[in-house]
DNA sequence: TTCCTTCCTGAACACTGTTCAGGTTAGTAT
DNA sequence: ATACTAACCTGAACAGTGTTCAGGAAGGAA
């Protein structure tokens, strides 16, 4: 905005909005920079490589999503904490491949991942982990789809007559949830 | 190799080997011209942009899954499916994360999606094509993770100890698998 | 006033995908 | 053999990318 001296998390923020206006493939240091009235490489101050800023813009997403209140089964809060992060997700453009990059590149983007975990009160813990992560591959993959999908259509791209984003993903939870559900009782 | 000309299953084929050697970040039009004795600009005959090559490439990753034989049961068939696809990946560098790409992008490799999908020989179509789905986004979220940890460890970083890679990724598709076996039951 | 930390400039480097006018090669038809 | 035509490629350029680095300026503390 203005031309005074910027802090760490001015940047950020204003990756984040940039981000908002422009998409992940057109969010540029050199754009970044112009939006602060910055030279680029006044950014590398502050992050040491544009992977370093994206993963606290992934961080930033995933850390979006509200705590979910307890619910009456573990079944029932693992699945709001899926739905929550699905929601965080969808509050940032390109939300999804975003997390997922960093979360592929082993940066941040992890507590997704605890939250959910913790959430599967299972003895097993094993088992736990994997439907976890399972859940976890599910919400990412479902909302990329969809946010690109919603990129595609602004763009006048013809849409299958298929809407199946959004309840899709939650019958796929549900189905992990009823195969651990039964996988406990035996 | 040689100077001589090339069609277009050459690109394709030169393609596929560079990817081999030096991973998806470093497939560069430049580099693959210079594999054939070319210049750049000739590669924009035989492919309109590299979008459109890589499009190629990922669906030969996804053909090169061998046809299962017919299970006992429809879970068994359907989960051959997907083990032939996680095998299909993971025989190709960087396999999943190419797939998965040019699969956000709307282009081909939706022939995954529809092997996964006729293996699951339920009534409710709806249904199974959520499972489909949620089955495909499983492997494609647990290979491309695998491979990114593969790439990593080569580089001498620090491997968490957990090696849940592969077993996750079949207790994921079983529950799966599991809790739609108990839907079609009610 | 000196010093030191914080933040930034300006210019460059080594890349990237892509376009385009024009050339060469090879095979087919006359 | 000559002419034509489609397939394939050259060479050069354009507009952009992330990143580095020597140095300069601002502001507070000693």
């Amino acid at each position: 905005m203005n031309a005074s001296r910027h802090s760490k998390s001015d940047v950020l923020q204003a990756a984040m909005k940039l981000l908002d206006e422009v998409g992940l493939p057109d969010l540029t240091m050199r754009k970044l920079a112009a939006t602060l009235d910055v030279q680029p490489s006044a950014l590398y101050w502050h992050f040491a490589n544009k992977q370093s800023l994206l993963a606290e813009v992934s961080n930033t997403i995933v850390n979006f999503a509200k705590p979910v209140s307890e619910g009456k089964t573990w079944q029932d809060t693992t699945l709001q904490t899926a739905l929550a992060l699905r929601d965080a997700l969808l509050a940032f453009r390109d939300g999804a491949e975003v997390v997922s990059s960093t979360l592929a590149l082993g940066l941040g983007a992890e507590s997704a991942l605890a939250k959910i975990e913790s959430s599967v009160a299972i003895l097993n813990r094993q088992l736990a982990q994997a439907a976890a992560q399972s859940i976890l591959f599910l919400v990412l993959g479902q909302v990329w789809h969809e946010q690109q999908r919603m990129q595609a259509n602004s763009l006048g791209i013809v849409d299958n007559l298929e809407e199946t984003g959004t309840p899709n993903l939650e019958v796929g939870i549900r189905l992990i949830l009823q195969g651990l559900t039964e996988k406990v009782k035996a």
